[in-house]
DNA sequence: CGGTCTATTGACTGGCGTCAAGCACCGTGG
DNA sequence: CCACGGTGCTTGACGCCAGTCAATAGACCG
């Protein structure tokens, strides 16, 4: 079991190379644990935090709920994500974070974080870039939700999570565990859950996916990035100095 | 006429007070101005740039292309905005940025920026926090464009152009200059032109706005911000340390 | 063995897209 | 001074993607 410091050291060593020194200066952070069972509130919205929180294991989303009683998910969350580290300076949540499967986190305290980019820049600048890649994130969603079909918007989540959880080692047999209800896809899809159904089954029919028992294999990566025109580029892979 | 580094520190002392020397340390910034005509693309999607824009008049829009040869629109900016400050990070742009107007920017040399944030940390962070509100403006749209009616949609955007504007100065007697075509509108709210054009008359039979020559008038805010389920949170509006 | 949650399917409805035509405004040039 | 083309706004007719309602079935659980 990979430990969480890890995970995030493996998601900023896709982006820039991570010094000996940097990386022990986040494994000596002080955090705080915490268990979440699924559907619970990791955060909620509107709360003043002084402290922001890494996703250990299971998966999460960012959360906005609708006067008429839906919600819209606004990005899924992945172990080693630093899940809500734009609070550090937005002080106040503009959303909740909700766990999708049972999750555990590490609470870090923004004092430590503060002191931890005054010490080292450019672990400073990383973390930085970590939350621009989120937006990065968002802007794909709002493409894919403006202007594509639910089915093509489908096929261009699950080629993201298919890279995001690759670069975690997540991702075995081109498949990975992914134990999320249709339901909670169509909160993220903004669609019903019956069309969530509908479109499921016809990627299955087209076999560019298999997907069971909490599993998503894909059977066909290039067919399904076409489909969802899914270009890898704005979750911003290249190793370069930041 | 107001400079962008005015617009800037208007922009930034929403949020938090700024020191003098800070003020004039922006000021100092060595900057290259451009000028664009509307329609013209400022940042190409894909161009690395060693360079970051800041937007002194005018509108511009963050823009996807999609295969069908239509776009989506996922930010409007107005003067004052650090429109692709991300990019001193993400080194490649995913988008486009295209004059929604006729502009004219300012940039700003990232070894200028990286010089900056290093001598004064606490604007460094203030810089930071912008790209993290650019970030809540984005949930915000990727949550209207899931769960609202094209028309709820469409309040909500006056409301946050409406805000944005007042904070620098740009509404006067409840009304702002927003020369944008229905077009660029449909652009933004990931719908057809024609259906636009509907709903932007039904705001004007409800009473909530007119709308003509390029100037859009708020009738009943708290109706329109009511219909539109708009809540200024995700603007990140308050004066605190950061 | 009933209760709850999720997946699945069918029937019907409606919001929004597409196509197409007409109109208003504006700058240009004969 | 007016013809003319370009651009953007407006409106109607029609069709489809996706929503809603409802029923069934399977899995899991106490």
């Amino acid at each position: 079991m990979t430990s969480p410091i890890d995970l995030l050291a493996q998601t900023l060593a896709a982006r820039d190379r991570l010094r000996k020194s940097e990386r022990s200066r986040l494994e000596a952070l002080p955090v705080r644990p915490q268990e979440f069972r699924r559907g619970e509130t990791i955060v909620e919205v509107g709360s003043r935090a002084n402290e922001s929180c890494l996703l250990g294991s299971g998966f999460a989303g960012r959360t906005t709920y609708l006067r008429s009683g839906s919600r819209q998910l606004s990005a899924v969350h992945i172990p080693g994500d630093f899940v809500d580290l734009h609070v550090f300076l937005l002080k106040v949540i503009d959303h909740s974070i909700v766990a999708l499967t049972d999750c555990s986190v590490l609470f870090v305290r923004h004092t430590e974080l503060r002191k931890l980019i005054e010490e080292e820049p450019h672990l400073g600048r990383m973390l930085w870039l970590l939350t621009t890649i989120d937006a990065a994130i968002e802007r794909a969603w709002i493409a894919c939700l403006g202007r594509l079909s639910a089915g093509a918007h489908l096929a261009h989540l699950i080629c993201e999570l298919y890279v995001r959880l690759d670069l975690i080692g997540m991702v075995e047999d081109r498949a990975f565990i992914f134990p999320i209800t249709q339901g909670d896809i169509s909160d993220m899809l903004g669609i019903s859950p019956v069309h969530t159904n509908r479109i499921v089954q016809s990627l299955r029919r087209e076999k560019m996916i298999e997907w069971a028992n909490g599993r998503i294999k894909l059977l066909d990566f290039d067919t399904l990035a076409d489909f969802g025109e899914f270009h890898p580029r704005f979750l911003n892979l290249i190793q370069e100095p930041r």
